[in-house]
DNA sequence: CAATATATTTTGACACGTAAATTAATAGTG
DNA sequence: CACTATTAATTTACGTGTCAAAATATATTG
């Protein structure tokens, strides 16, 4: 067994305690406080205890007003939420030559974003944190925010990642292995900055402010140009022992099939990445255009056959991914995440069918399946949610400290 | 988020502590209270505290002497060690027409073991508990023990089990449907009952008893008639909403692939059980004997193409399947746990580059894959470790519960 | 035997959560 | 409009757990 995380005792709970209130309030929206009480199990004292904790540092305000309709009598229950202006936050999204800024207050509420163009695929990591502050900076200038009014910046990358320790083993957009970018503030940028792997931080986004709200077991799934997926169990990310599992778009799903990007064979990517669609149905996309399923949709509407035939293909494979998943996790909840991604051919009464077909117990209902776009921002709102509970820890943890 | 378990605050954080400590001694074998204190990151005063609560339960006790070799000066260090006559339990394993028993002592130590043969596949709850008792008091017999000195009884059931409230929703050995065995003394029976899904239960045994001591993350495999599997995330039983995860053996690895036993195609099991690898290679088991791989592999190294065949797609599928794993759970560890099964054509030098090759991060080391040969009580023995479990869970609970 | 080293136990202090009592703030009621 | 019933939140007093430090136990070394 693993020496406890230098955190034993009651000095534990007490963080415990107050991140399980935050939560809920952030999870509910509006909260008296003895639904909190209600709903974490705390007696009431505590919960006022912790209230008055999080409210001195700042996180959370009374609401001024009522909750109208119910008039009941006896003490009128007083409505606790996020303080929105606590925080300022960024998310960033780093991609193959563009990087995506959103600024987000505390509540998680866009304030501004901007894109960046990037001066090449892979940096140094001294050249990538040059680029996130430039990109940083320049959302703020649209924000008309100073870049030293962030609280922290999160960071959404490709590559295997040890998030706790913000310990970057590997990345599509690094040039380094192995970096540590270290947990204080960085070298020529006033805020904290926290990396993590960007599937990841979709499922985080979900968990905190998605359709995961409130699931604490569920997969998160996205198919654009390639296949991720997250994994929440028991209300925290799964990561692997070494930070690189949950590679649901390498897992094979025929031997000797369609060739990957990754230069392996029958990967289910393969098959669904946007890439892997186009190639079967014989377009080629335009120069700099992102591939488009859209255009294989409507050859296939239009009755070409071998767009037809590429997209069937791909729907047989994501059932099959999909029956792979709920065999193995048995999921209360899968959530289909895209930006812009459209699900229809991924997300329909036939492919659910051909899911429910494929499960082991074919008499118990599929988990829900959820399509969720989220809009061009969802990688960057990932790293904005991120930097938020960040910044929420480490704010209870010197909370828990100052009382001593 | 779920309300608390009951069970907040100081209280609860007694049984966690009481519960590190035992499993710590049990891992360890013969282990003094200053490296227990190491090991848990507890203060020697509360490992103090702790043991004697467990020497006053019985639970453990400490050994009469010395560590021998090495001569230190200061106080000697007082050894523990697990008091294997606490308890006396029985593991119960219910197979198609036969149910196997071993009785064990508190240590895990076998005590007598004994097989019997069932009426019918499938029973009643009833007709199930009988039969449990009938088969426990034959086992009791060999041992020269009365039943009544079981402590409690575990039992190990192909099916979906929440083990946490002793229900079953579903098993092959039962005509019910949702049988609640409820948590006291069972009817009839003058101990209680603990059931759990039997690859669960080798998990189990893996975790507390096997290969798998001391580590927190890893998959046990079992490749027989069928294919199991069982889960162990951050040193827990992953089970699942529904407890019907960690199919291993019914994940598709192919479209319109080969026919499995549940009905489905494509099956990994249709490719790697036993009676899979005897049909792909044109064998037919002889009546009532077991299918038996050893047939197929003295065809092949007799010259038998049809059998090397059968042979090479089975390894290439379950290479296949592991690395399917490996990406998706990046797991420390991998055990290949059978009764008797063979494992030389799934764990061989060769199968080890064709996963290799399969995994997404080509150059990072695999993870650890270890066979182990348990022999024909494996399924009994993991039921026996379940009910050593809860009997020390019960203990600890009690013991937390007397000291208000 | 004194000095030293190491393991364990005891003691006293401190932190946390909670039940119960108290205070606060409202609606109904005659 | 006082007065009561009712519900929410806070304060108080206490029990429990862990831990640091001191005390104790038991060995070796010189």
């Amino acid at each position: 067994m693993a020496p406890a995380d230098g955190a034993t005792g009651a000095t534990h709970l007490k963080r415990v305690g107050r991140r399980r209130v935050l939560e809920t309030i952030r999870r509910v929206g509006k909260i008296a406080r003895i639904d909190i009480a209600q709903e974490t199990g705390l007696s009431p004292a505590t919960v006022t205890a912790a209230t008055s904790d999080l409210m001195n540092a700042g996180l959370i305000e009374e609401v001024a007003q009522d909750l109208g309709g119910t008039v009941k009598r006896g003490r009128p229950r007083v409505l606790l939420r996020l303080r929105a202006k606590a925080h300022l936050v960024a998310g960033v999204k780093i991609a193959h030559r563009r990087a995506s800024v959103l600024i987000a207050d505390f509540e998680g509420k866009e304030i501004a974003s901007a894109d960046t163009d990037l001066p090449s695929a892979r940096m140094t990591a001294d050249g990538l944190m040059q680029e996130i502050a430039r990109a940083v900076a320049a959302a703020c200038a649209c924000a008309g925010i100073a870049s030293a009014d962030l609280s922290g910046v999160g960071v959404a990358l490709a590559g295997q990642i040890d998030a706790t320790s913000n310990f970057v083993h590997w990345s599509s957009s690094l040039t380094d292995r192995n970096v540590d970018f270290g947990t204080d503030p960085a070298e020529g940028a006033p805020w904290p900055v926290f990396f993590d792997n960007d599937a990841n931080l979709v499922a985080k986004a979900e968990h905190l402010m998605g359709e995961g709200r409130g699931v604490d077991n569920f997969l998160v799934v996205t198919v654009e140009h390639g296949v991720g997926m997250g994994i929440v169990i028991d209300g925290k990310i799964y990561r692997g022992v070494h930070g690189c599992g949950a590679e649901f778009g390498h897992t094979k799903v025929a031997l000797d099939g369609a060739l990957c990007q990754c230069g392996q064979t029958g990967c289910l990517e393969a098959y669904l990445g946007d890439y892997a669609v186009l190639r079967a149905a014989g377009l080629t996309p335009a120069m700099d255009a992102p591939a488009d399923i859209g255009l294989v949709q409507k050859a296939a509407l239009a009755g070409d056959a071998r767009a037809q035939d590429a997209l069937t293909r791909a729907s047989d494979m994501f059932a099959l991914g999909m029956a792979n998943m709920i065999n193995l996790f048995d999921p209360e909840l899968i959530i289909l995440s895209g930006a812009q991604t459209c699900f229809d051919h991924l997300h329909s009464p036939k492919v659910t069918e051909k899911i429910q077909n494929s499960v082991l117990r074919i008499d118990a209902p599929l988990p829900d399946i959820r399509v969720h776009q989220w809009g061009d921002l969802m990688w960057a709102r990932g790293a904005a949610t991120f930097a938020i509970e960040q910044i929420s820890l480490r704010t209870i943890q010197t909370m828990a400290q100052n009382a001593a």
